[in-house]
Parts: C-alpha cells; sequence; structure tokens
DNA sequence: CAAACCATCCCATAACGTGGGAAAGTCTAT
DNA sequence: ATAGACTTTCCCACGTTATGGGATGGTTTG
C-alpha cells in the first residue's frame, strides 16, 4: 500500500517543528516544497490544535492536542516498546535473558523479557513482583530513592529468600550506596539458589528513573569468570541506550 | 482556506485512538468511513510510527513518534497557552491583575501576567524572579515542598522587603499549613507597601504543582471589604480550571 | 527608499486520495 | 469439525481534492 502524500508531509513538516519552531518559508525550504502547499498544511493542522502560534506571530509550534493524545500513552508500554531491539542486542551478546522492571510500592514488578537461547534457562518471571530487596532492579530502584523513604523501606519487614539473601538494613544501605556510585548492582543467589542477576537503571527524559533493566542467568555459567565488570558496562551502556530513547539526554546539569 | 480532507480525518482517527485503541472497522465505525479508507489511513501513521500495534494484532494506539513531539513542548509555555483564557476571566470578574507564576530553586518566576484595567495599576512583573517567602506564590510552591526541602529553605537567609514581611521560620511553617489546608493564600503588603496579592495552585495531568495563579492589585482598593475569602474562592476555581486544561483530573484516587 | 523576504490568496490542472467490492484471514458457536 | 459472522487486506476505476505556480500585499533589512 502506498503513504496518504498528504499525511507523510504534514507529519514531516510537524516533526521539523518540534524540533525547532518556524514560519511558512523556512518550513518549505526544509521540507522540499512549495510555500502554498506548506500554508495549507499548516492552515489544516493549526484549525485541528496541532500546532498553534503567538497570536498574529507566524511561527508554529506544536499544540496542545499533541500534548494531549501523547498524554494517553501508558509509560510502562512505552518503555517496553522502546526497550524492545535494545533487549535483543543484550541478549545476544550476553547469551542469557534480558528483561524490564518497574517499581510498585515495596516490590518491583516484572514487565517484559526476552529469553536467553540457551536450552538450560531461567523462567520468564513476566507479570510477577518481588520485594525490592532480594533483586538487583530493587536495589536500583531503592537507590534513587530519598534517604528517608529508604529508612522507611528498611523498617518493614525483610523476608529472607535462600541463604545468601541480606536482610540486615546496614548491608542493604551498604549496597544502595554502591549502586549510587556504580550505576549497577550484582546480586548472587538471593532470591533463588542457582541464579544470578544483575540490573542498572533506566531515566526517562525528565531524569527519573523509570524502570530498570536487568540480566540474569545460572549461577554455574553467569557471570563467566572474571567477566563481572564487562558484563556490567555492557548492561549500563544498554541502560543508557534505552534511557536516550525514552527522551533523556545523559549530560543534563541544569534544572 | 479549507481543511486538508485527509488530514482532517487521520486526526479524527488518532483522537479517538488516543481515546481508547481501536481496530480497523471500529474505528471505521466511529467516524462513519469506509473501512478501506480508515484501513489507509491507518497504514500511512503506521509506517510514520504515530501510531503502533502489538506484534500481528490490530488494535492500533498512539506511537512514539506522538510522544516525541510532546516532550519537545516547554511546559512553561503550554501552562500560559492553556491559562490564557482563564486569566482573561479573571482579570474581568475581579477588575485586578492576574498572572502565572512557576518555581526557580527558592524563588518565584513570574511567567505570564494580565494587566488590571484600571489606570492605577501594579506594573508587570513578567519575566523577573522573587524570593518565594515573600508572595504568596512562593508560599504556595513551599506548600507542595516535603517538609525536609522546606525546612532547608527555612535555614538559608530570608530577607526581609517591607515592615510587614514574615520571616520567621515559625510563622512561615503556619502559614504553609494553612496553604495546604486552603488551597490559597493571601500575603498583604509583604513584598512591597501598598500591595496585596492572593495566589492559588495550578496542577499539571500527573497532579504536581506546575505553577501558580495569583492576583494582585493596590491595598487600599483590593481585596475590597470583606471580599477576601469570594475572591480566593473565584482565584481557586480559575486555577483548578487551569488544571484541568492541563489534563489534571480532581479526583484522583489511584496512584 | 529600494530590495529582499515572507505570508496569504486564487485558480486551472491532474495527481492523488477515495470507497466499492472481492478475497483472505480470524474468531465463535453449535 | 464446520459454517457463519466479522474481521483486515488488497485491488482498481473514478472524479474529488490536493497541488503548486504565480500574483498580491505586508514587513523587515541594508
Amino acid at each position: 500500500m502506498k503513504v496518504v502524500q498528504s499525511i507523510e508531509r504534514a507529519f514531516a513538516i510537524l516533526n521539523e517543528i518540534s524540533r525547532s519552531p518556524a514560519g511558512i518559508s523556512e518550513l518549505s525550504r526544509s521540507a522540499g516544497l512549495p510555500t502554498s502547499t506548506v500554508a495549507r498544511l499548516l492552515y489544516s493542522l493549526e484549525k485541528l490544535d496541532v500546532i498553534e502560534r503567538e497570536d498574529g506571530k507566524s511561527i508554529y509550534r506544536i499544540g496542545p492536542s499533541v500534548v494531549t493524545m501523547a498524554s494517553s500513552v501508558n509509560p510502562t508500554q512505552r518503555l517496553l516498546t522502546a526497550a524492545q531491539p535494545h533487549l535483543r542486542g543484550l541478549v545476544e551478546t550476553l547469551g542469557e535473558a534480558a528483561g524490564l522492571a518497574i517499581p510498585a510500592g515495596y516490590d518491583v514488578h516484572y514487565i517484559g523479557e526476552i529469553d536467553s537461547p540457551h536450552p538450560v534457562q531461567i523462567r520468564d518471571w513476566t507479570g510477577t513482583s518481588l520485594p525490592m530487596h532480594i533483586v538487583p532492579s530493587g536495589i536500583i530502584f531503592l537507590a534513587h530513592w530519598p534517604d528517608d523513604a529508604v529508612e522507611a523501606f528498611l523498617k518493614h519487614p525483610l523476608d529472607r529468600f535462600t541463604a545468601q539473601t541480606v536482610i540486615s538494613p546496614p548491608a542493604i544501605r551498604e549496597r544502595i550506596l554502591e549502586a549510587r556510585e556504580k550505576g549497577y548492582v550484582w546480586l548472587f543467589e538471593e532470591f533463588s539458589e542457582g541464579i544470578n542477576s544483575i540490573a542498572a537503571p533506566v531515566f526517562n527524559h525528565t531524569g527519573s528513573v523509570l524502570g530498570a533493566l536487568h540480566s540474569h542467568g545460572p549461577s554455574y555459567r553467569f557471570p563467566s569468570e572474571g567477566m563481572e565488570d564487562v558484563i556490567a558496562q555492557r548492561v549500563m551502556q544498554i541502560a543508557s541506550s534505552i534511557s536516550e530513547a525514552l527522551g533523556f539526554t545523559p549530560n543534563q546539569t541544569s534544572k
């Protein structure tokens, strides 16, 4: 099938406007279209509240209707969509499952995962929730909470899942500090015997933590001898790519 | 001029989708268009990443490109645009200047105002900043901060602007509590002799405070005898209308 | 006071979007 | 299993509708 011409052009112009607001002639140049055509498209978009301009001026910018439409988008779905290709890449390079989780109260909620190609693999946790202190994604979330929120968390009962589970508040505080510093966390068999996992934060365009990216595998092969740091770097790099896909700009110094 | 048909239809469909995701035939019914036409429009929008659907499914929803476009919108401008008509209405009913401010560090930054029709009027403060403790908008912002942030603010030097300026931390705490409770604050000649002002908060669609709406006038006529409460109600009502225009839904109980 | 630039309007032309209808696919109920 | 209802996808002849050249008037720049 063929894409409707006027719609294609309208969105080309819209994208241009969202990059930087502009007038008719400037847009006609950057789009390679006659001014009369661009004028008509802009007129249509303005009538539909898709773009707007100050009073009598003729510098167009994105209008309220677009903002309304965008606010209907479920952030979780947005995260999943944006992350999909990156997840695939990570699974390919590591050879282990990779997935995403979001915070939900004092739990971590798993929203999506791509499984390892290995015949021996970890079950897919998508749709389930686990306490924050037993999974690395949880530690990542705690690391981005204000201190008093963390203290409140530490006061509530912390269950032990395996012999290795760390449940002592000082020890958890310690690893939260480490997570803040390094930007990732490894957890070894703390949720389930035989499973190791690592996680790193994913940020949205305002710079707040939207979710966490994790990878996990059977402890007999993951992480392979001496590869902990290499894997950590790779996971953080993919997490950054996802953040960028969500509009996060790494060197945000202002505000 | 005439609005381009296919664009008008495309956005009608987009709005429908943003209200609730749907398939081709459902959309063709709600738009009153032949399925083949809707199918072609949806195909175009999908190619342009304006909408997307899960894998092989055919339920369309708003796509990443819209979110990207929307995130380019400067929240301040958005606030101003949305508020414009409401500001006009407020100035008309009160007969005094009304404006908007946003928080900027420990200051209040004035972003727009509509002046009173009176020959005797307050100068337009647009573009300037003032310390939070001397203007009602500032107290409103403080009222929506967590307690420890407020305490940090109270520890920094608080200048006196007039004989009436309240600079004692306990007194400021007191009025912050009052602001939280009532939803508005009056300040009488605390920033400048001869000026009284009132402010109320404006919320965005996530329910956080985006800015504050204020009105002020010469103290010899504003507020007129015994009208303080009536004016306060009116200001709060307009502030709510602006919040709603920004997508805020008053009775948010979840999350 | 030109010259350059820009937004807006008009209109003849045919390119392009349109919608009917058929075919292929999917789901439901019996 | 099988038929029937209801989807989505594809095709194509038609003429509605978008298109762009150019003319006009307004605004900025040197």
